[in-house]
RNA sequence: GUUCUAAUAGCUCAGUUGGAUAGAGCGUUAGCCUCCGAAGCUAAAGGUCAGGAGUUCGAAUCUCCUUUAGAACACCA
């Protein structure tokens, strides 16, 4: 990585001023009129050893001056240190990256990483809040793979809990029989009982109490549990795939029970298990703590396991199955706090698995409240791909004639980049607006953009897979720095685990390709060499579009 | 009530350990197709970074206060 390489240079010349200072940091620059990277880090060194800023940095550039890599070094008040790169070095980075794996980027030592994402519940359709957490949780996945990780995913659905008590008690209200239930049943019943149950207490007590038996084996529960998991599973499965958002595992809550008495008794042999009002509970709140941490709830007074259970046992089991060394939550932001008092119990129980809860905000409507169709539902994902593909197709005639899998192809790239670019921890506003935009900031921006510069590849051919010394024009020139900025973009993306950062380098790489696109033109130029590094260069930020793209999950169509 | 999180252009959002002149897209206005795909490109207009105080050579970024909005807070997930 370039500034890497800059850093390392600054530090010996720091060595040898006898002024050496920790954590030297190259930034790319804010002032492209100015530079290609800066160094800020003279202010600092002005305090340690009381000198003048620009004395200190002349002293510096003077040392740094004659190095092939820049073609420029210089010292502008108060005090930054400014770098503008040679014509060999950029392009020796570009060789670089040309002829080893993966652009040349180094790999982090690699873990076992488990991933949890999506998380639906069984018996209710996926709607847009479970969008995020696909569209996210994908793309984390992804991006850690491609570092070189052996990443794990796992949906984790929801099926052991309170909601499956007050599906089947529906379902026997109603006189459903086993065999005639259907998928529309259960995504009607659902929010009815979901509703009764928070008027009539005594509803709630026969769900919870349906829930509490079918958890401990009773067989006309089991019965109706399996039929209802099934049918809700391959309708789950079904949009996924629409997605192309794909798990390793279809674990659920239920799958964690066999792991629960394991966990118990870890529990027990530490006293950790506390009785409370009827219920077990586990402390965790700390002494330094600044807030209070509520207790985990371990087990109900009816002796029925809740959330905070099976998640435990699904740690357990993750360990026993895979041993990671790592395990991500991406769910809403709203249950920090049960994350907090989950991972807080693993703490006290020595687990030495490292945990992260990936938080994102939630989705709102137009109107800034939680988002809702005019009838007052949440809308069904399906209704809004259909919204999304008929918008698409009404806004230009060109569209009409594009085949079935372009067009899926289209819509996907739509809704996943608008919600990419949204930093993962914000809430935000779903307007089918937006969503179904296609110039400017998109999906399908990104993906005009290489379909033209792809086809100017298909009709020229190109010899060799080496950059020469030159660059052409300020496009150009550009364009290769945006191209060398892919290896910090990408790391920053995958250590903060916001994959937002990844598709606004995307977008600004696009941006450069267009510019050089419109300035530079590529077939009837007499000069050949000129001919063939262009080319090898539009390969290039193709392969890095294609890739990232890949990462973001996001497919390329034939034509649109 | 307590504790968190947020507030940046008309709208939706970026803004890497505090750095030089706060950036995009949409919308608005003015240009660019005899030339590789105009879903594109080039410009213009648009800001008291909620308000106030402090720390610092330097603050959208850190601290404190105020205002506004949202969320979490023991047997839902």
């Amino acid at each position: 990585m370039i500034t890497n390489k800059i850093e390392k240079e600054i530090e010996i010349v720091l060595n040898e001023l006898e002024m050496p200072l920790e954590g030297v940091a190259v930034t790319i620059s804010n002032r492209k009129d100015l530079c290609d990277y800066q160094f800020d880090g003279v202010f600092k060194l002005a305090k340690l050893y009381h000198k003048n800023p620009m004395e200190i940095g002349s002293q510096i550039v003077e040392k740094l001056k004659n190095n092939q890599d820049y073609q420029k070094v210089e010292i502008l008040p108060p005090g930054f240190i400014n770098f503008t790169l040679s014509d060999s070095c950029i392009n020796n980075e570009l060789n670089n990256m040309l002829q080893n794996e993966k652009y040349n980027i180094k790999m982090p030592a690699k873990e076992t990483i488990v991933i949890d994402y999506g998380g639906p519940n069984i018996a209710k359709p996926l709607h847009v809040g479970h969008l995020r957490s696909a569209i996210v949780g994908e793309a984390i996945k992804r991006m850690l793979k491609y570092m070189g990780h052996n990443v794990i995913s796992d949906v984790h659905l929801g099926d052991y809990g309170l909601q499956i008590g007050q599906v089947i008690y529906g379902l026997q209200q109603e006189n459903i029989s086993l065999q005639d239930i259907t998928l529309e049943d259960l995504e009607r019943i659902y929010p009815q009982m979901s509703k009764l149950c928070k008027e009539d207490e005594n509803v709630k007590t026969i769900c919870a109490t349906i829930t509490k038996d079918l958890q401990d084996g009773n067989e006309e529960y089991q019965t109706y549990f399996k039929v209802i998991k099934e049918l809700s599973q391959s309708d789950i499965k079904r949009i996924y795939d629409y997605l192309d958002v794909s798990f390793d595992l279809w674990n659920g809550e239920s799958d964690a029970y066999p792991y629960i008495t394991k966990v118990t008794e870890e529990l027990e042999a530490k006293h950790l298990l506390k009785d409370s009002e009827g219920a077990k509970i586990v402390e965790v709140s700390k002494d330094s703590d600044s807030k209070e941490i509520p207790p985990l709830i371990y087990q109900k007074s009816n002796g029925a396991y809740l959330y905070g259970t099976t998640d435990l046992g699904t740690i357990k089991q993750r360990s026993i199955d895979y041993q990671p060394d790592r395990i991500l939550y991406v769910t809403d932001r709203r249950q920090a706090l049960h994350f907090e008092s989950v991972f807080r119990v693993c703490n006290l129980l020595g687990y030495k698995e490292k945990f992260e809860h990936l938080g994102f905000g939630t989705v709102n409507g137009p109107d800034g409240k939680p988002f809702k169709t005019r009838a007052g539902n949440t809308p069904k994902l399906e209704e809004l791909f259909e919204e999304t593909k008929q918008t698409f197709l009404n806004s230009s005639e060109k569209n009409q004639g594009m085949n079935e899998s372009d067009l899926d192809i289209l819509v996907n790239a739509i809704i996943k980049f608008a919600d990419l670019q949204n930093n993962r921890e914000k809430d935000y506003i779903f307007d089918i607006k937006k969503f179904s935009q296609t110039t400017g900031k998109t999906g399908p921006y990104i993906l005009y953009t290489y379909l033209r510069v792809n086809k100017i590849l298909t009709q020229e051919n190109k010899q060799s897979e080496t950059l020469n010394k030159i660059i052409y024009n300020k496009e150009d020139r550009d364009l290769r720095l945006k191209i060398i900025e892919l290896e910090s973009a990408l790391k920053y993306a995958v250590d903060t685990r916001l994959p937002s950062l990844l598709a606004n380098y995307l977008y600004e790489l696009c941006v450069n390709i267009n510019a050089f696109y419109e300035k530079n033109h590529i077939n009837n130029l007499d000069d050949v060499n000129k001919k063939e590094n262009w080319l090898i260069l539009l390969a290039l930020s193709n392969n890095i579009i294609k890739d990232m793209l890949d990462l973001l999950s996001i497919k390329i169509p034939e034509r649109m």
